[in-house]
DNA sequence: CAGTGGTCTAGACCACTGA
DNA sequence: CAGTGGTCTAGACCACTGA
């Protein structure tokens, strides 16, 4: 290898390490059109020579695309820029307590409901359990500084944590008591906006029919599923906020 | 090393490569609770023993599972369990004309604005411009089977697309066409719920005040900022589904 | 068959941390 | 100082695809 080649860099912006300089040619390759979507990208071998690499080091840089789902790979046939029919984001979920103490505010909860119920043959079906088996129910109000923010109506599989009910819910978001639980999540989830009930609007102290954020939520941990939630919040005082960075 | 150790997986559910068996003993150690949230996790050198497999397998494992959030690494100190205190999942915004299609419905558009304005204070700074510069602004709704779904309120960058009004959007969605002129996306967003405005309640055939959906998005292309666009849908027929999977 | 990606090994040098 | 992670090299064997 020539190691007159291997010069430190000058500039600052360029990355230092090698499959990052790899990586940061096929971006801005990708960024500038230089690949369509579908076209033929530069094999590894070509990669290697071009840059003076070894092999391991390429591949992280392509492995790494990869995962980003910015190129597609096809053994036997070539790496491909991939089609970016769609823009995918990170939406980040948290627990409301931190959420809030992070703003600088105070929170606190109202127990409304914490008891243990029969399930329904839908909700049976979501949990994983049999229609008319226990279940554990909660329905509690989330404030920011004495404002409702969310209520939160929850049903948690009894199996997946038996001492739910004895949770001092003021103390502790059931976020965080399950997090604990079970650490690991799976989770499906749909977002919608819909006029507040009742029962949602006294709780949260708007109007009746006022529009609200719904979020609701399936989790589960090893496959079996832990939890549901129907976390509505007041549209005029909630919203998601999220990025995507390629 | 010891081939002995080396036998064929008879279960067809052990991960046939090694980086990935390493990877699916943390992962399930860390589903199990064996490791608590910020707790010393084996080193490199111990997995490297217990696996009998060099050390650039054990670093592919350990580093898929950073890149996943699910370790926090110091170098000179070590790996740790990380602290899962958000649910993150990945939110994908697709084109609405495929994902209609997709549906087997169909999709048709009605273009209400297409014009060249000039930016205001506020839409100049989110787009990169100066007050009063020209910018590109669409109204379109989106029907699927003739059910008005979405109205999208958007403003372009005319520096990154400047064919962008001559396109015909009654046959192409801005969004398809913006992601061929600037094929990688960065994006923010926010997601709210609020009350239709007379206009979108008249485009929408919604009635006035009725719940709708709304999401922001500005999206950037290698730095530059390419288009800013409101998406309001009704609350009754649009609701964003997604998962997340560790 | 040559070319492609998927994965692995057995070393190496380094920066960093904390005793 | 020993132990940690961050990164790299120069090979290797393999499965797969398409001419």
């Amino acid at each position: 290898m020539d190691l007159a080649t291997r010069e430190r860099a000058p500039h600052p912006e360029a990355p230092a390490a090698p499959y990052a300089r790899v990586k940061q040619f096929l971006k801005e390759g990708l960024s500038h059109g230089r690949w369509a979507p579908g076209a033929l990208m530069p094999s590894e071998a070509e990669l290697v020579a071009r840059f003076g690499v070894s092999r391991m080091t390429v591949t992280r840089a392509l492995r790494e695309l990869l995962a980003e789902g910015l190129v597609t790979r096809v053994q036997g046939v070539g790496t491909f820029a991939a089609h970016l029919s769609k823009v995918s984001s990170t939406l980040t979920i948290r627990d409301l307590h931190d959420e809030i103490a992070e703003r600088g505010h105070r929170h606190h909860a109202e127990v409304h409901t914490a008891r243990q119920e029969r399930a329904s043959a839908e909700l049976a079906l979501q949990l994983g359990l049999n229609s008319g088996d226990a279940v554990f129910h909660t329905l509690i109000v989330h404030f920011e500084n004495g404002v409702p923010l969310q209520c939160e109506d929850r049903y948690v599989n009894p199996a997946c944590a038996p001492d739910y009910l004895s949770v001092d819910f003021t103390q502790t978001t059931p976020t965080h008591y399950l997090l604990q639980v079970a650490p690991l999540w799976e989770a499906q989830f749909s977002i919608e906006a819909s006029q507040a009930s009742a029962q949602e609007a006294r709780l949260l102290r708007i109007g009746l029919g006022e529009p609200c954020l719904v979020l609701v939520r399936r989790t589960m941990s090893r496959g079996v599923p832990i939890t549901l939630a129907r976390l509505v919040h007041p549209g005029s005082r909630y919203q998601i906020d999220g990025q995507f960075k390629p």
